[in-house]
RNA sequence: GGGCGCGUAGCUCAAUGGUAGAGCAGCGGCCUUUUAAGCCGUUGGUUCAGGGUUCGAGCCCCUGCGCGCUCACCA
């Protein structure tokens, strides 16, 4: 029982409520009156305002009670909603002294409140509501983490604001309703989500929708979640990609698809990795890695420029400039560069590794070639990439779904773009030969071996389509999650997912007996 | 998974091994233009959990849980 947890100042505010039912006021009535978003009534005060016959801005605002101050006499109120705050104004020469008294004495701050009246100006010059109704719509039985703002020099300065990651994130529905910057984020998210949409139907791709459950993951190189669909008696695997279903609709005609949504990795998580992410995935036919190098630094910057109105960004204490073109750097002259190591010059995992051990760069016994030449990537490419820069030319051993260059074998068409170290998104020209493709998912089953769940399993399927004429495309994914990161100027993920994926407790794992292993 | 750090009132934080505190929030007063309102008074604690050392533990030790940072795994 909600009830039974409360604290006695919890059974305070419930005391108010029986108090306000006892006199026949419901503290959740089922309609609301409100006609005005407290911003547009601010703003419709400052234009009459000064007009010679201007009428009164009479209005009924509602939101959420963020700050009391009773005054005897008077009383003054802030509420805030979806457009900001607005100062309400209590006087008792207006309401009388009884409703005064109601108001002190029965609403708390977190109390939604509804209340109409006339728009004016008080003698500090704050833009406000001179009361002459007011009304509960939903009482709020637990207390909001108490906060101030005060205003110093135009400056919102927070006193003892929720801070506790935590606390903020295991109760986001808090966070949100006491930290508007946070809010703020969640809106460029949704902005920035809209620009992307924008940007590509603009250019003739087709949103669409791919499993999300799927009897054989591919498309990345990662383990998976696995579930289970009782009545078929399947099991089926959460996507880690959308690739594979994205390249079957070019087989189907559609030449241009993207989508955006959710991606399922069973790994890892930390500042920069949750289980569940938000992908963008596209697919663009008769284009290469090259048409995508282009698109992607165009797409980027342009998102930017319509959602934060420039394309120069403040990450970490670096100043990055999304504008293009952005730097391309060539892996195998990047780290003859920066390395002094030509990868050419050893093309078995045996002489590159003793390359690596001179370098004093560990590495598990037994990784594929490609995975050492990652592993110099990190340590000699990546930490430089702070501008926007395209890393191209990967090793064919772990690109099982990216095509050759022309001429070199060993290599394959496939580029990464990173910020400020960190990667945004991975691109190929697309691999469209069904018996490369075969043989490229069987030389996957041999360096992984057959336990390792991160290994692509082959997919007939996907062969199948891809042996009914699958024109030549370069396709791209980006983290979402990690672009709203660079524009919103944020370190970890978790502060860009509403719920990110936390631990969990002591107490819920005791509960919950239905847990698998 | 390893290392380091943190966990004290609803929130933000104090407290040499010696009576658990402050501000805000709450509650009771005073106050007719306040705005971090103010002034006076006051309530509120399983110090994350369990064990140990000690005359005595928020503090020291052990175990566990959670969070953060970091490394590894991993794009």
């Amino acid at each position: 029982m909600l009830l039974d947890t409360f604290s006695e100042l919890e059974r305070n505010r419930y005391e108010k409520l029986l108090e306000m039912r006892a006199q026949g006021v419901e503290p959740y009535p089922t309609r609301s009156h409100k006609d005005t978003e407290a911003a547009e009534a601010i703003a419709r005060f400052e234009q009459t305002e000064n007009a010679p016959e201007s009428t009164p801005v009479q209005v009924t605002l509602g939101g959420r009670i963020r700050a009391i101050r009773n005054m005897g006499k008077l009383s003054f109120a802030h509420i805030e909603d979806k457009s900001g705050k607005v100062q309400l104004f209590f006087r008792v020469d207006e309401l009388g002294q009884e409703k005064l008294d109601f108001f002190a004495n029965h609403f708390d701050l977190g109390d939604f409140i509804e209340a109409s009246g006339t728009m004016f100006r008080t003698k500090r010059g704050e833009v406000t509501l001179q009361v002459s109704d007011f009304w509960m719509v939903a009482k709020a039985l637990l207390p909001l983490p108490a906060d101030k703002d005060e205003i110093v020099d135009g400056k919102v300065v927070r006193h003892s604001q929720l801070s506790d990651p935590e606390t903020r994130f295991r109760n986001r529905y808090v966070d949100l309703a006491v930290n508007p910057e946070v809010r703020k984020i969640f809106k460029l998210r949704a902005a920035i989500i809209k620009s992307i949409r924008n940007f590509l139907d603009n250019r003739g791709f087709l949103e669409v929708e791919t499993p999300i459950l799927q009897p054989i993951y591919g498309g990345a190189a990662a383990r998976p979640f696995l579930t289970y669909h009782n009545q078929l008696r399947q099991q089926l695997y959460l996507r880690i990609s959308f690739e594979l279903y994205l390249k079957r609709l070019i087989v189907g005609g559609f030449d241009r698809v993207y989508e955006i949504g959710r991606d399922f990795r069973n790994e890892g998580v930390s500042f920069k990795h949750n289980p569940e992410f938000t992908q963008m995935e596209l697919y663009m036919a008769y284009g290469d890695y090259h048409a995508i190098m282009e698109l992607t630094e165009q797409m980027v910057s342009q998102v930017a420029q319509e959602v934060l109105g420039t394309q120069i960004i403040q990450f970490d204490e670096h100043e990055i400039n999304l504008t293009p073109p952005w730097n391309r750097i060539q892996i195998r002259q990047g780290l003859m560069d920066l390395a002094g190591i030509d990868i050419a010059a050893y093309p078995t995992a045996e002489a590159l590794g003793e390359v690596l051990k001179e370098k004093k760069i560990n590495f598990k016994p037994g990784i594929p070639r490609g995975k050492m030449i990652g592993l110099l990537m990190e340590e000699y490419l990546e930490p430089t990439c702070i501008q926007p820069t395209f890393l191209y030319d990967y090793p064919r051993d772990i690109s099982p779904l990216a095509k050759n260059k022309p001429e070199d074998p060993n290599t394959v068409e496939r580029f990464e773009a990173f910020i400020s170290g960190v990667e945004l998104g991975n691109a190929f020209t697309e691999l469209n030969d069904p018996l490369e493709q075969e043989k490229r998912f069987s030389e996957m089953g041999r360096e992984y071996g057959e336990g390792e769940e991160e290994r692509h399993p082959m997919d007939e399927d996907y062969l199948r389509a891809m042996a009914y004429g699958m024109p030549p495309m370069g396709g791209f994914g980006m983290g979402v999650d990690r672009l709203v990161m660079f524009l919103t100027n944020n370190h970890n993920i978790r502060e860009v997912i509403l719920f990110p994926h936390l631990r969990e407790t002591f107490d819920e794992i005791e509960e919950d007996s239905t847990k698998q292993e």
